[in-house]
DNA sequence: CCCAAATCTAAACGATTGTTTAGATATTTA
DNA sequence: TAAATATCTAAACAATCGTTTAGATTTGGG
């Protein structure tokens, strides 16, 4: 005998990842407690742990709830034609975006990046990794726009990029909007 | 009745201070717990706490600790006169002098202008941002050796370098010697 | 209508956090 | 040498960490 659902859920798994991802995003992993989660999310641990396994798990959903976030703006990236200015206005977006998810500074990713860079957590150091070439990628497919440039040059103007975006979402957490903007369109002078 | 020494300690303070400044470099404050630091430091708990009255306070001493190490950088920087190339030298520097304290990546008070950036522990913040200031005001007198810049482009140009210096500190925590090494060429191209 | 199953609340779990304390040991001075 | 005191070891402290469990509550199918 097969028996089916018994008790409805009363919360959405998906608003209550995005609640999680956004004390992440403001915390960190190891400074986001279970209490602090159960807080902004609503539900009880039971619940949360029926749901996502562990803090662990809720964090990689978390990391992939900002991923769908910020796809807009990737897709944005990839479909443009204007080459560097492109990625210049993907930095633009990748700052402003941020403010437009409830008043956040950085990038969730960046900041995983940080704080894991000494641990060995093999899971999310790839999720890492594979957002970092992807981005490498698609900056190096902007370059090669400009055919008047080596394949050297692209080469490294796009590891120069890379470093450039890990760095403002690093620097943007405690610097002014005016800072930031100075500093992209100084970086963009030097390609 | 006066009375004077009894025991004597058996660890010199500026040495073990030397051990926890390495290990909240590498680990970051929260995750270097008080018994990482007996062991690391050789010495117990009881005598860390006499000795600097908490954690914070243990690690208040590591960030001035590491001030001192990177004090003669910062005077050579201030002492030289080659203008913006010697701002480049001391980009590399700073990147250079983790490897000699032990293979060290990043610098600790990135590392800890990051960690703190959305706390409200006022001690570590201030000391954050004085050294952020003095770095700027370095910056800026180097920049106006060159007499041909307005003042509005010095400005301009040491608050970009200010961005880059942290946003480099971040990043060389986990990119190679090389991509680091592109970074800063490509970051004086145009200064 | 009743029983099985899923979800809820709320308490307890052991481990670890930073911090404190009790008592043994060593050193200095009178 | 004896009394005073600073430093040592080692255990205990309360609070919090992430995680689990026990039991009440709701739901749906037979």
């Amino acid at each position: 005998v097969i028996r089916t659902m018994a008790r409805k859920k009363e919360y959405i798994e998906e608003e209550v990842i995005d609640k999680a991802m956004h004390l992440f995003w403001h915390n960190g992993y190891e400074n986001t407690s279970m209490k602090m989660l159960e807080q902004e999310m609503g539900i009880n641990k039971f619940s949360i742990y029926s749901s996502f396994g562990s803090k662990h798990g809720l964090f990689l959903k978390s990391l992939k709830c900002y991923n769908s976030k910020i796809k807009n703006i990737f897709e944005k990236l990839k479909n443009a034609s204007n080459g560097v200015e492109d990625i210049k206005e993907f930095f633009y977006d990748s700052v402003n975006i941020g403010s437009q998810l409830g008043n956040k500074k950085g990038c969730l990713l960046t900041n995983t990046y940080n704080e894991f860079s000494e641990s060995d957590d093999v899971l999310i150091k790839n999720e890492m990794n594979v957002f970092m070439s992807n981005l490498k990628n698609i900056f190096i497919e902007k370059l090669k726009t400009d055919a008047s440039k080596s394949e050297e040059t692209v080469l490294k103007q796009a590891n120069f990029l890379l470093l450039a975006k890990h760095g403002l979402a690093a620097a943007s957490r405690v610097n002014t909007k005016k800072e930031i903007e100075d500093y992209i369109e100084m970086t963009f002078k030097n390609i």
